[in-house]
DNA sequence: TCTGGGGTCCTAGGACCC
DNA sequence: TCTGGGGTCCTAGGACCC
């Protein structure tokens, strides 16, 4: 039995701890450079923002009470350590699956599974602030589809029974509730069901979960892949996926950006990319990891029609993995020389570190050249003063300095305070 | 004017091997 | 006219997730 536990629209339920006055009314946070809506209330959901709806659509809802917010990454993953760790204490074992989500092993845990489920709710909201629902299931897949019914029952009542809103256990269904649960809810809702294969599901004639699971497993692997097999043996209540409580070292790690206006130089993307790189090589050492190439890629707006496209891309392979910042900046570097075209006005670039290993584990080199020093210890220091003083406080020369010099730089118009992460921006209450 | 960022896994097809 | 059979490995691209 896996138990998954989900915030409500957490990132706004992670501003609405610190403005309380944001309760009840419509919220949307958008992503980086204010582009688009990735968290909505249920306030923004009702007047009608969907999810990824560019701000320049939708922001004539202001007139309408809408609040917008620009992300906020250092507050969302500080109030998601503090919901995870107390999630945690309700299972033996906990799988964080993403910033707001994790799985629980709930095998062997006796008693009435949503009297816990409410409890546990009741903790993360009375000392953390935020909102979350539960679901119970046999397999993941059900896990997830039981906290979907709870966050949609509580959200839009009259769709499924009103005692499964907050916390729905579908252990505790019988065969006929649950064969109705699954035919009212849309096949596209089911975990690895995305909007091509729920297009061509639906096209088929499997347009709910119920169809879905009374599908013919063999006949989906032929006609879809192993993984959607998968997915309904899992409806059907056979486990296929495991609970993953090892956090495993990455395959890939990437930093990229759109830009806040678009860049034409080579100068201003090479600060970029030098930013990026240097970026990546820091959560690279965090993994204890060592890559083995660079992937580096630039390109211009998909959205501007008018403008002439280009997107480039190009792998530089290491001598040898590393982690060293000045390895990698300068792998970057030479990969954007060999992609640039001038003429472009280019929106994003990102850099990928791949071919990842462990660190210490790599083959060693033929020694035909003077050796180099050994610079793990200048990248200690590196990382150590960072970690003090912040981010960027030491860095490369060739990403420039912070300013409104920076061509390429972010927008961000609406960010709210660091309010746990920043002595600067801790809250002061006045009684 | 203005459209995010960071991941994983699977499959098909090509290169290459004997 | 007509050109084998059986593998492995790698990569690019596409699907999915949040």
């Amino acid at each position: 039995m896996f138990a998954l536990v989900d915030g409500n629209n957490f990132y706004v339920s992670c501003e609405r701890v610190f403005r309380p006055s944001l309760v009840g009314r419509p919220v949307v946070v958008l992503s980086n450079n204010d582009g688009c809506a990735i968290a909505r209330s249920n306030e923004a959901k009702a007047l009608g923002v969907r999810m990824g709806h560019p701000w320049f659509q939708c922001r004539h809802l202001e007139a309408q009470g809408l609040v917008a917010l620009s992300a906020n990454f250092a507050l969302y993953g500080d109030m998601s350590d503090r919901m995870m760790s107390l999630v945690a204490h309700h299972a033996p074992r906990q799988e964080i699956y993403s910033i707001d989500e994790s799985f629980l092993d709930f095998t062997g845990i006796r008693g009435n599974r949503t009297a816990i489920g409410h409890a546990l709710r009741e903790q993360v909201l009375t000392w953390t602030g935020l909102p979350t629902c539960v679901g119970f299931g046999a397999t993941k897949t059900l896990a997830k589809l039981a906290n979907h019914v709870a966050k949609t029952a509580e959200r839009k009542p009259g769709l499924y029974p009103p005692e499964l809103a907050q916390v729905c256990d579908f252990g505790r269904l019988s065969d006929e509730q649950l064969d109705a649960v699954f035919a009212a809810t849309e096949v596209g809702e089911v975990w690895g069901v995305g909007r091509r294969i729920g297009t061509a599901l639906v096209e088929s004639g499997v347009r709910t979960v119920l169809d879905l699971k009374h599908a013919d497993p063999a006949a989906l692997r032929r006609n879809f892949s192993v993984v959607l097999e998968k997915t309904v043996r899992e409806l059907q209540g056979t486990s296929c996926v495991d609970l993953d409580d090892q956090p495993r070292q990455k395959q890939q790690i990437m930093v990229s950006r759109s830009f806040g206006q678009g860049v034409l130089r080579l100068e201003d993307l090479n600060e970029a990319v030098s930013t990026f790189a240097a970026r990546a090589a820091e959560k690279l050492r965090l993994d204890a990891s060592a890559a083995g190439a660079v992937l580096v890629f630039i390109r211009t707006s998909p959205f501007r029609a008018s403008d002439a496209q280009y997107s480039g891309s190009v792998t530089v392979p290491m001598v040898q993995p590393t982690s060293d910042t000045g390895r990698i900046v300068r792998a970057a570097c030479n990969g954007l020389r060999q992609i640039f075209r001038p003429g472009f006005r280019y929106a994003k670039a990102g850099v990928m570190l791949v071919d990842l290993g462990s660190e210490g584990q790599s083959q060693g080199e033929l020694d035909l050249e003077p050796t180099e020093i050994d610079r793990s210890r200048l990248m200690a220091v590196m990382d150590g003063v960072n970690q003090r003083f912040g981010r960027g406080s030491l860095s490369m020369a060739s990403t420039g300095t912070i300013g409104p010099a920076r061509q390429w730089g972010m927008r961000q118009e609406r960010r709210t305070p660091d309010y746990t992460t920043s002595w600067r921006d801790i809250p002061i209450v006045r009684a």
